[in-house]
DNA sequence: ACAGTTTGCGCAATCGTTTGTGCAAATGTA
DNA sequence: TACATTTGCACAAACGATTGCGCAAACTGT
């Protein structure tokens, strides 16, 4: 192992400049640029003679020139409420596989579901990025500031948690169908008495699956009485607890139990279901549950539990995919991912 | 809700700069760049006046010209294995908001544990980036192209899975320390026949948890013979699943089962708790078991997972502090948090 | 051999800032 | 009043690349 300096910090040698080149070869720097970027007008023999001392002298070109000649940075900022939830993460993924091969550097930025911080974000970003991936934090219903991302030429896409009022793309999975799917799975198996837990619904996602719950139990002629619907003030695992709690004690007071509940988030779900189960009640047997997002641990579960995917990785990728279209100009409205029920034991009730 | 144009690309309006200003007020650019940057030669009044129309006029500096200009990028880059992973968001969360609070940007890039892919990106980082932080990939044990980085100013740190031969700050968790932690707890309880499940011993994590393993059991007095220690090929559920398979398969063939197994990853503990609890055995009763990283999965299980906690939010956010130290010339050599060792219901065998 | 093309390269402006230096006007000193 | 300082601002050269334009030399054809 070679023996590195205490101090690397001062060797700063400067960095090999298009400048170099062109003083090694005796040419000019303009004749340099060219032939690094394969212009036809310089003779092919140059080109190689160039290319190869540009390798030997370890040149990369400083992007930041590049950048500010030509006005693009090859950037896309990306703003979630944070980057430690799978769902996040997992979209962020699929963001930076497809700007990776675009040759885009992703700039990550956590509103931490505070507006205040998102606005911020968003200010600061204009002029740093060529594009704007987002989903909106949840704490307020205004988001207009993003306007001045795409009032300024800053194309704006918006996945999961969408915004009204502003202009941008928008890639959202179709919560109103996923959770027609959940409820038609519960329905298929006889079950009449379908809680749903549901988050804030200003929210476009839980006001949908909202929706698409009450619809489809509408559909299907059952009423849903009021003590069917519990809004938590998010999805948490907390907020789960609290609901499994309620619906503990007015069962207590004689209320009977729900056959099943479709919650809008798996980690509702999961605090639920570990509230339940230390009560004594069975899942699937007494209650069946169906979460939706379908986080990595649903499946890791000892009651493997029933979700609704949302293709994080996917919504992501095409959200990338729908800022490479706007920024060429070719500007798509919107995509709408179909969701996927992945049916596991916890929503079976006739498991044998 | 204001109308809003379809083709808001093309209304691109130019950017004010620093130009403008100086035009609109008669003034030369240089003085609006001093007043902007609050520079004593320029008079009160004249201040008030750039800032005032600055504002108005919605000036924000361009940060790639200042980026040129300054040879500063205010930006710092991190590469890890990939974002999709509670430990890594979360290290990540901590470097953001680091890196936020000092003004810096942070760029995200994942190897996905393909050290080819991680050489391209390290590559690509220099000249973008101010410092980088790193997490290397698993596959590979030759990490010098980050010397391409501290060679050129560039100061790198490592976090967690560190290089040998890189001229770069490391902050790390003492997995030695760690293990001990972990296995002194079983041998409190009596328990002298403690498994352990290894990753790849050439990564320095997973060396060193073998090492602290080792010995804390031979300074017990315990002696370790050779099917104490399975080494999977990374620590994931699947390979903790097979552990448990051939623990089960040399139980069939007359092997006494172990008391405990010390893992060293969250993943496998969980694959193999799986694994053991379908053929029946017992957690904590038979076997005792405690992991290692203190995934947030490990508190939702129903039998909750003990595991030793690596502050991976703060090992991120202590990476970022050493960043700027370097950056600002103090450099750090390395820092090693205290491992904590969290009790569970998985590894306390007395339970009533 | 001469005009007309093509080929191959250099000159210089430019992107939006920062910053060293120069130079007037305003101020201070005697 | 005349000279030395300070104050307040403008000029212009960078930073490292890209690119329109110009202009020689090397070709083409007759």
């Amino acid at each position: 192992m070679r023996k590195l300096s205490h101090h690397s910090f001062q060797m700063t040698r400067k960095r090999t400049s298009i400048y170099d080149i062109a003083q090694r070869l005796d040419v000019s720097v303009s004749t340099v640029s060219r032939a690094l970027s394969d212009h036809p007008s310089i003779s092919a023999a140059l080109k190689e003679r160039i290319r190869e001392v540009a390798r030997e002298m370890h040149y990369t070109p400083n992007s930041v020139a590049v950048n500010l000649k030509t006005g693009r940075r090859n950037t896309i900022g990306v703003v979630v409420p944070g980057i430690n939830r799978s769902f996040f993460s997992s979209a962020i993924e699929g963001i930076e596989d497809k700007a990776y091969k675009q040759g885009y550097d992703v700039l990550i930025y956590q509103s931490k579901d505070s507006a205040e911080r998102e606005e911020r974000i968003v200010h600061s970003l204009a002029g740093k990025v060529d594009g704007v991936i987002a989903s909106v934090a949840a704490d307020a219903t205004d988001h207009s500031y993003y306007n001045h991302l795409s009032a300024s030429g800053v194309p704006v896409v918006l996945f999961d948690r969408t915004a009204k009022g502003v202009d941008a793309g928008t890639v959202i999975v179709d919560d109103c169908q996923g959770a027609a799917l959940a409820v038609e799975h519960l329905l298929r198996q006889g079950m009449k008495r379908i809680y749903h837990f549901a988050g804030p619904r200003h929210v476009n996602v839980w006001g949908n699956r909202l929706e698409g719950y009450l619809s489809t139990m509408r559909e299907a002629g059952l009423s849903v009485s009021d003590e069917y619907i519990f809004e938590g003030i998010n999805t948490s695992e907390q907020e789960g607890r609290r609901f499994a709690e309620t619906v503990l004690t007015a069962h207590a007071s004689g209320q009977p139990l729900p056959e099943a509940v479709f919650f809008a988030g798996d980690f509702a779900a999961l605090g639920a279901m570990l509230e339940f189960q230390k009560a004594g009640i069975r899942i699937p047997e007494d209650i069946a549950v169906v979460g939706f997002a379908n986080e990595p641990f649903c499946q890791l579960l000892p009651t493997p539990l029933s979700s609704v995917d949302q293709f994080s990785y996917k919504m992501g990728y095409m959200a990338g995919k729908m800022m490479f279209d706007r920024l060429r100009g070719e500007p798509q409205v919107g995509i709408v991912i179909a969701p996927e029920l992945i049916i596991r034991k916890s929503s079976l009730k006739n498991t044998k």
